[in-house]
DNA sequence: GGCAGTGTGTGTCAAATTGACAGTAACTGC
DNA sequence: GCAGTTACTGTCAATTTGACACACACTGCC
């Protein structure tokens, strides 16, 4: 311990959680990876993915391991902080505060299922109900932080793989806003803003004219790709 | 304590503090509240106020508490959270956990000075350097953050008081953003949005013609009206 | 092979919005 | 009264939006 002042003694000491609100887009819906409880509290009640923080360990550590253990890989996609819950009346255990992470990820391998340890599946973000704890809400936070960010932030390429049609990455604002979008001004729309490029190859085997294939620019950050101008939601 | 099962032993137990990231615009300058720490560690240095979170309290109410405890207030305008950092490399007496908090308020009076407390003082964001822990960057988070809100929230009102002319409005967006805009597309681009309304009263006193008074819509939430169409930026 | 079905990439066009600025109104101070 | 200053009104071209018509390129089915 060093010479100087400590921690005062009336500071409270508080165990933290991590809870992360996955988010996918998976045949045209917007689903979030939930757990199933297997022990209390709330054993049986479906929950956000999620566990304490360990000495040593940051949140976000915390958070990419959590999800590691329970989906059996590392997560693809953009984690960012969502925010911070607590520490009265969400555990019946203790005063708990949690971490709240939001990950925005292409569909990646549904998680392993069964298993001995706890079941996590893939839900559709509207018909996710009864979470255990405070879950609802912090989800209900991240599926609106996620419609926000997709109007002003390139964010929508973090749902896609690296490489996509236009198809798909309108799917993505169609799934997160819950609406239609006209393909030819949402095409002229992205291509205006210079976010992605073509490839040049287009897919084939689909129904109708093979779609052109289209990569995000070289060196962009999606989180910080600022989209200008923005993509807003119909009203 | 309950019967059932308790937090596992190799979670973390951490002391958590709050830093509140209080923002005004004063004299057509984004200003932060900074305190001059009298104790180690970094004993007189700038820092955010701020400070321990005590049991049984929330890091809200502990960042309301500090608030009114360094500037004698209970604080106007808008609060919301602004982000956790840490707890690892931050704070050299221990792993600290800080929930950071923004504030947004209209010029308020200026914090009592010196007394035997921290003192307290506005500090033009663009000369705040050298701050304590990891406060600079904080800060720098909380600005960011409160230039993107302003074009597509009623955050704005937040910084001006209950009655306000279009100057004033103007001269947040100006302050916050460091830019000037026109007067006459501004006050256009305001009244179209359905944020404000006239009082019918004019200032008296200045120079030039009397300006028009305006107040916000009455029942609008500064930070959930959605701006639309929003008010960007210039490139 | 021809033809419907489907989804993709052009282009067009009116309506709305933006950015820039002329001009007028209403006050202060001399 | 007049200059100086700031606030409000209106105009106008350039850009952007939302909504389509239409041509294109493939699949699947006769």
């Amino acid at each position: 311990m060093p010479n100087a002042p400590k921690i005062p003694p009336s500071a409270a000491c508080l165990a933290v959680t991590v809870d992360v609100v996955a988010l996918t887009v998976r045949e045209r819906r917007l689903t979030a990876l939930l757990i199933t409880r297997l022990l209390p509290p709330f054993a049986g009640s479906n929950a956000l993915p999620g566990g304490f923080v360990l000495r040593g360990e940051t949140p976000r550590e915390a958070a990419l391991r959590e999800l590691a253990e329970e989906t059996g890989l590392a997560p693809p996609g953009h984690l960012e902080q969502l925010g911070t819950y607590g520490p009265l009346d969400r555990d019946p255990r203790a005063d708990v505060l949690s971490v709240a992470y939001l990950l925005l990820a292409p569909a990646w391998n549904t998680p392993a299922p069964g298993g001995d340890s706890e079941a996590a599946a893939w839900v559709d973000v509207r018909s996710a109900h009864g979470l255990a704890f405070d879950h609802g809400r912090i989800l209900a936070d991240g599926v609106t932080r996620a419609r926000a960010k997709l109007e002003y932030t390139a964010l929508a390429l973090a749902f896609v793989p690296p490489e996509f049609t236009m198809a798909q990455l309108r799917s993505v604002y169609e799934a997160v806003w819950d609406t239609t979008l006209d393909p030819r001004n949402f095409s002229r729309k992205v291509l205006g803003s210079s976010i992605v490029e073509a490839t040049g190859k287009t897919v084939a085997g689909g129904t109708g004219r093979p779609a052109a294939i289209y990569r995000a620019r070289p060196g962009l950050d999606p989180a910080r790709a600022v989209l200008f101008p923005p993509i807003l939601r119909p009203a």
